[in-house]
RNA sequence: GGGCGCUUAGCUCAGUUGGUUCAGAGCACUUGGUUUACACCCAAGGGGUCGGGGGUUCGAAUCCCUCAGCGCCCACCA
């Protein structure tokens, strides 16, 4: 027949996806349904797809294709973010590349290269995400600089602004050099890093005494305007009124008391360098100190460097330290570890840099957001993410949103051009002259006399609005859309975008809307290699996903990836896991040639063992199909994939097929036939969320087109039933082992006589048709010269020529002596007191259980012993 | 410095409120197998003082204390 052997998933998949793309297919509109709504964290526009994004967007789909199964209207909205300082940099050097330098460019210019680079390497990361199948609605496709998501950015700055939530101020900010921007604290991160503590002697005036002075950075002595000490550090009490002069400069700076210098650290003397660390500006602006920015932008040095004007702020700290050196102004150098601050984007080492800005006030917006994580209003996968959030939440300080660079919404803040403290929020330059004019009551300005702000915004600002603006929830607050799909039910991210992202949407969600953004965040874990390290380009031990695909099939890798993600932990990625994935799709493969192969027989009635089987089965089916769902609930994926797998390998397959599948030659009953369809159909549709290619492919090829996949409905399995086929089950094994320490062949025939009622006709056909047995139910104990198999407490009795060995014989005495001590243990439990009136009754009844269930045991291997020894 | 989490089989991890289902799963490993769907397979098997120590309890992987190791987040000192 025409069905290949081996699962072929790329001519399969390739298939699929030509159905899949039609943009239409996975078009969601509000209807009467329940809507089960997902918003994508959008990858950057022109990024390329790695495993983070694989893990995270095969979750996505998941929850969403279970959803489909299920009925809900579903809507996954895709969309890529535009990474304001990512996209740019990535310009920058492109147009470097070429030549181009971005200074020297105008605005306008370095937007049209930006948009030319934008739509020739955009989108192709959704198409990516196509190939992992992942099934978005892609006629929502959005990206953060459309016109609509813009629009929204911007009104949303002017209401923040008319609310008193946004103010600009000049303060110490995180500068990086590189991309020439600020950054928000968290696009900043801390390293250690092994560095020197330099002690300068600085002249005590009148005096032919040095200070000393204790500091990581002696290229910022330009900027020196004092010397802080503790004012209850007596050793320096004297120095009141006293001057110091800077080495090197030369120049008179004062000695200031203030109680934030440490006395212990150095020799409790520091260097006030106001323009260059925050602690530095609060001691300056209290003792109201010359402030003295030394850097250029590119943090080489600047005029009031001196000689050093000009050269890099690490090369000038050599050098510095050299004529220090040479001029006897060091006392003593220290190896100190020391965090050093580094640019998140461009790991270059981050200035702290006065400079005014603007800010978001978040202390109050905050609050509603931290009370729905805290009441489970949003609920967090794992929880344990929940503190990590608080900790954030409570100390949140406010954040930096304006950045100098081009690529970004751009601020919406128009400025007297003759004097920038006169300013207006305004959506455009001709809404901006009226508000002037209304707000300074000056009718003579025109637009010529304005100026918009040269920074955009921070890219997280039009990020944190993502779940409102998709649907235009900002120009529109009472749209169809946004009223329908809003709140969405479930986001799925890493937990490094946690600060970033996640509680902003949540702040803004409550601040915009008055409701949360989702109900539920589930953190993936990162993905790291199979000895634990983290991926990286420099390693080289990050696959490629596509190419992953291209040798496992995209069910396979999904598989694999899920099989070592449990949620919220990291995950050690390992090829092998998808070699699984792959073999798991050729087993579900076969599965299906077996079935499809079956030959009907019209006359045929239906065998006792396909009873028995599809009776188990579905109360097997039912049992796992709670397991599943109820993982789900939790969100433990991993775990509702593991019990798929072995459900269909397992149950389904070894089992079920096993017991079903007719002799070489022969034909099933239609009625079986049907019923095998049913399950099987029941089995794909579990499958398709995980493996949406092979489940949809074999569905379709089926012989029961008009069956489609739905999520099965389950009710409570009937426990009895699938005791009893459990007890087959292990009856099977033990004959089996039987028969192999026996050297009994495989097809040869055995008797085996029982006593019990739990083999009724149906089981009793199963285990011949499994075990070539012939099982005869006697009325009296046949044990005598007859080898016994115990199956919980049912004894079986296996005709046989052969006499058990030696061995054999020590096994039974060890077994039994197990037995007589584990009864024993009971006996003794049971008659404690203390025990027996304090354990629930439950627990009392089973241990009596147990210890029948033991003497029954005892006895029958006694009978063994007997007459083995006899 | 402040906060959080982890340590269970060779590996990766499950183990809800202490007690039925508690010592589990997958992979790996060992042994046997050309059983007409699948060797990308089948059948069977071995393997753990639940990080160490102490405590509470009739009973602890689970609760408390303590020690050791690992990891994450936040803040940041010149």
């Amino acid at each position: 027949m025409g069905i290949e052997k081996v699962y072929n998933a790329r001519q399969v998949e390739a298939e699929w996806l030509e159905r899949w793309g039609e943009k239409d297919l996975f078009k969601s509109v509000p209807d009467h349904r329940t809507p089960y709504t997902i918003v994508i964290p959008p990858p950057n526009v022109t990024g390329i797809l790695h495993m983070g994004h694989m893990l995270n967007n095969t979750i996505q789909d998941i929850l969403i294709r279970r959803a489909r199964l299920r009925d809900f209207n579903v809507c996954w909205v895709p969309g890529t973010d535009h990474a304001s300082i990512a996209t740019e940099a990535k310009v920058v050097k492109m147009l470097r590349d070429q030549g181009i330098t971005k200074s020297d460019i105008s605005r306008e210019k370095f937007l049209d290269h930006a948009w030319e680079w934008t739509n020739k390497h955009g989108g192709l990361i959704l198409n990516q995400l196509k190939r992992i199948g992942c099934s978005c609605d892609w006629t929502r496709t959005k990206f953060t600089l459309d016109e609509d998501l813009s629009d929204s950015v911007i009104d949303t700055f002017i209401r923040l602004f008319d609310e008193g939530y946004l103010y600009r101020d000049k303060k110490i900010v995180n500068w990086d050099p590189e991309a020439k921007t600020t950054l928000s604290n968290e696009e900043v991160i801390y390293k250690e890093e092994e560095t020197e503590l330099y002690y300068l002697k600085y002249k005590i005036v009148g005096s032919n005494d040095y200070l000393s002075i204790a500091t990581t950075r002696p290229e910022t002595i330009f900027g020196d305007t004092a010397v802080a000490v503790n004012p209850n550090d007596k050793r320096y009490k004297k120095l009141k009124n006293k001057k110091l002069i800077v080495p090197i400069v030369n120049r008179e700076i004062p000695i200031v008391f203030d109680d934030s210098v440490e006395i212990d650290f150095g020799t409790g003397c520091l260097k006030v360098t106001p323009a260059h660390s925050e602690k530095d500006f609060l001691i300056g602006k209290k003792h109201n100190l010359e402030i003295i920015d030394v850097f250029n932008d590119d943090a080489s040095l600047n005029e009031h460097a001196m000689d050093f004007a000009g050269k890099d702020r690490f090369k000038v700290k050599k050098e510095i330290i050299e004529k220090l050196n040479d001029e006897g102004l060091i006392s003593k150098i220290e190896n100190y570890n020391h965090n050093i601050a580094l640019s998140e984007r461009t790991s270059c080492v981050v200035e702290p840099k006065l400079s005014l800005q603007w800010f978001v006030k978040m202390k109050e917006l905050a609050k509603p957001a931290l009370d729905a994580v805290l009441s489970g209003e949003v609920k967090f996968h794992p929880k344990k993410y929940i503190n990590v959030y608080r900790n954030w939440m409570e100390n949140i300080r406010d954040w930096n949103i304006s950045r100098q660079l081009y690529w970004g919404h751009r601020i919406p803040v128009f400025y007297l051009k003759t004097d920038n403290s006169k300013f207006v929020v305004a959506k455009n330059i001709k809404e901006a002259l009226k508000k002037f004019k209304s707000k300074f009551d000056n009718h003579d300005i025109t637009i010529k006399d304005l100026i918009q702000d040269d920074d955009v915004l921070d890219t997280w600002f039009s990020s944190w609005l993502w779940p409102i603006s998709v649907f235009d929830g900002v120009r529109e607050p009472e749209n169809e859309d946004i009223n329908y799909y809003y709140p969405t039910s479930d986001i799925v991210t890493g937990p490094d975008i946690l600060f970033f992202w996640i509680a902003r949407m949540i702040i803004s969600g409550y601040y915009f809307r008055g409701k949360k953004p989702f109900n539920n965040v589930y953190f993936t874990g990162l993905v790291r290699d199979e000895k634990g390290r983290k991926m990286s380009k420099q390693l080289g031990n990050s696959p490629d996903p596509i190419e992953l695909i291209e040798n496992y099939g995209a069910d396979g890798v999904r598989i694999g990836l899920l099989f070592s993600a449990p949620a919220g932990n990291d995950l050690l990625f390992d090829t092998k896991l998808c070699e699984q994935g792959k073999n798991f799709s050729n087993k579900i493969w076969n599965a299906f040639r077996l079935i499809n192969g079956f030959e009907t027989s019209n006359e045929k009635d239906q065998e006792l063992h396909e009873i028995a089987a599809i009776k188990w089965f579905n109360e097997e089916l039912n049992l796992k199909i709670n397991a599943i769902n109820n993982a789900f609930d939790k969100f433990k994926i991993s775990e509702a994939l593991m019990i798929t797998y072995k459900l269909v390998w397992d149950d389904f397959c070894s089992t079920f097929l096993e017991i079903v599948k007719p002799k070489f030659g022969e034909k099933i009953s239609q009625k079986t036939i049907t019923e095998i369809n049913l399950l099987f159909n029941k089995i794909l549709s579990i499958l398709h969320p995980f493996m949406p290619f092979i489940s949809s492919e074999i569905q379709s090829k089926f012989i029961h087109k008009d069956q489609n996949l739905e999520w099965p409905k389950s009710r409570n399995a009937d426990n009895k039933i699938i005791g009893n086929f459990e007890h087959v089950n292990e009856l099977i094994t033990k004959v089996r082992n039987f028969k192999k320490t026996n050297s009994i062949g495989f097809k040869d025939s055995i008797k085996i006589y029982y006593q019990n009622k739990i083999l009724d006709g149906q089981l009793k056909s199963v285990l011949e048709k499994l075990t070539n047995c012939e099982l005869i139910q006697s009325k009296k104990n046949e044990s005598s010269k007859m080898n016994s198999i115990l199956v919980g407490k049912h004894n079986y009795f296996i005709e046989s020529d052969k006499k058990l060995s030696e061995a054999d014989i020590l096994k039974v005495k060890e077994d039994l002596d197990y037995n007589i001590g584990f009864k024993n243990i009971l006996e003794k439990k049971l008659s404690n007191k203390k025990f027996v009136d304090n354990a629930p009754n439950q627990v009392i009844e089973n241990e009596k259980k147990k210890l029948d269930d033991i003497n029954s045991k005892i006895s029958s291997l006694e009978n063994k012993l007997n007459s083995l020894s006899n």
